[in-house]
DNA sequence: TAGGTTTTTTAGGAAAACCTAACAAAACAT
DNA sequence: ATGTTTTGTTAGGTTTTCCTAAAAAACCTA
């Protein structure tokens, strides 16, 4: 089992891979706000549990194993960030907090998040759904019905 | 600021506390599932930020402040799990899911969460939207309407 | 190609969180 | 009250993840 730590590097060379073709240690750097030296001792690490293939003042890349450990994170990481989205959460916000909640999550429970996602995208009555949600954001007021008690609902 | 950990710790002495008034190191030790000598570490720690005060060999209690915190991580948890178990999250899945979530989420995730479940619970329809979505997970499609292409949705 | 800049690597160290083994204190029970 | 059991503490060690400072390699550019 790898730790989340180890998740995450995986998870941004696979970014990096697909925007750049080339990765550099400096680029996981940047992208994971940590120090070269910490990505270097990291990419040895997954270097030696054959997640990377890694060579020295060259690059890193994925291997096969690595890669879709990295497929699976990222998929996650995709799907709750269209959760938060659906709930009006604001991008930045939603792709910080899908990294904090992309691990260790039961499978279960991101398949139900998942199915929340598309029952609520794919229902016929969608944006109404959604613009009732964002009424009763702001007013604590379910919009179609009649006299609820109201709560604090600011954002 | 104070690390997971340190949370997980103060959390799970506040729910001691509630429950049985004393809080003894072992308990500590079993609800957080470390070893003994692991929680008096941490207990030091969280004396010397003024999160608890402890006496040795007595008991662990929790500072204003490290209730205060406490509490707060212990609102999240609950919220959180109230939303997994409304997307039909197993009971037990959506409690340890809710630690693993708990922590380090923004103030406004928090509160879309919140709001989502304040909003589906006291939806006027609200069973009959928890129906469908039920229908859903079990078989890929809306119940009201028409002719949709079908997802696989097996928990 | 020599010099300077950037990037990468090594070396050494720190903090958090865990562990086992051994010892100390407290509680209990006969 | 003394011996046993339970509980708590200390000591010492490991792993993970990060850091700074300094050395080495690679890359430009004049």
């Amino acid at each position: 089992m790898l730790s989340r730590k180890a998740e995450d590097y995986l998870e941004a060379i696979l970014n990096i891979t697909e925007e750049k073709g080339h990765v550099r240690i400096k680029d996981i750097a940047i992208t994971l706000g940590v120090r070269p030296p910490s990505v270097v001792e990291m990419v040895n690490r997954l270097d030696k549990k054959d997640m990377v293939e890694y060579r020295k003042y060259d690059g890193v890349t994925l291997t096969k194993e690595g890669r879709a450990i990295a497929v699976v994170v990222k998929e996650r990481h995709d799907i709750i960030k269209s959760f938060l989205e659906i709930i009006n959460v604001p991008e930045k916000i939603a792709d910080t907090d899908a990294c904090t909640m992309e691990h260790e999550l039961h499978a279960i429970t991101t398949t139900q998040i998942k199915n929340l996602v598309i029952f609520v995208k794919d229902a016929p009555e969608y944006p109404q759904w959604l613009k009732h949600f964002e009424d009763f954001c702001a007013t604590g007021e379910h919009p179609c019905a009649g006299k609820e008690p109201g709560h604090k609902t600011n954002a």
